[in-house]
DNA sequence: GGACTGTACTATTTAGATCAGTACGGTCAC
DNA sequence: GTGACCGTACTGATCTAAATAGTACAGTCC
């Protein structure tokens, strides 16, 4: 599936998640594909059980995956995101504009590289 | 200067950096103005002068902040940011992007945030 | 010289991440 | 219906990193 890096600070939980949370929103795992189960994650990363629960927890608040109980955990559809994490990408990329603004990033660099992702 | 939000569950150090930094890009603080002293804004903060320290040195190697031996730490000139920081901001930029488009955000609403930042 | 600055250490405390273990209910194939 | 999976929910131990406390030294300025 993917691999840990430990040069990385960040908690395992959160680079786990951040990395499956990658894989829905660029499509390496398909809307209703299921996920690894926890446990076999688990033994794939050899790492504990909780840490993967963890990170699987925090993308269902997300919206990004739902879960079947006794089945398992699935990518969710593209419009199922909560609410609240739309909020914080907005709110990020406000900052994030405002700090290439300053570092007079030129306008058309950042159009370009817009366009450039919303292409296809 | 500014306060600490102890729901907030990053770190102090990190939220002082992050606090001051937005102060430098959005303007609050001028190129070459003072920050406060280490000492003083522990005081301030109640905390301790190692936090707000490790918080000034990021900074620095980041290219906001630049100190001068005795006398003070100042806000650096807007060209002055660090290639590895741009590099970052780049990177960000378009994974945010990417789960912008995912979420079928339209194009228009983020190119109207864009020049909303940039218009001035 | 005294009152500030930044910077660099060591040692200690505290909090959060991680692990270990156990348990319970749902699903599915045989 | 039973075994092998699945998610989920706990408790408690351990380990790591954030934060504190304290001290020290060199540069600046009046």
């Amino acid at each position: 599936m993917f691999s840990l890096d430990h040069r990385d600070a960040r908690p395992i939980y959160e680079q786990i998640r951040d990395g499956l949370r990658r894989m829905i929103v660029t499509g390496a795992l398909a809307p209703d594909e299921k996920l690894p189960s926890v446990r076999a994650l688990a033994m794939e990363l050899a790492i504990n059980p909780n840490t993967i629960q963890r990170a699987y927890a925090e993308l269902e608040t997300e919206g990004y995956t739902y879960s079947v109980p006794g089945k398992g955990i699935f990518a969710a559809q593209r419009q199922a995101a909560a609410p609240a994490r739309l909020e914080t990408l907005l709110e990020r990329l406000t900052e994030l504009l405002t700090e290439l603004h300053f570092l007079e990033v030129p306008l058309e660099a950042v159009t370009a590289r817009v366009e450039e992702v919303y292409h296809d």
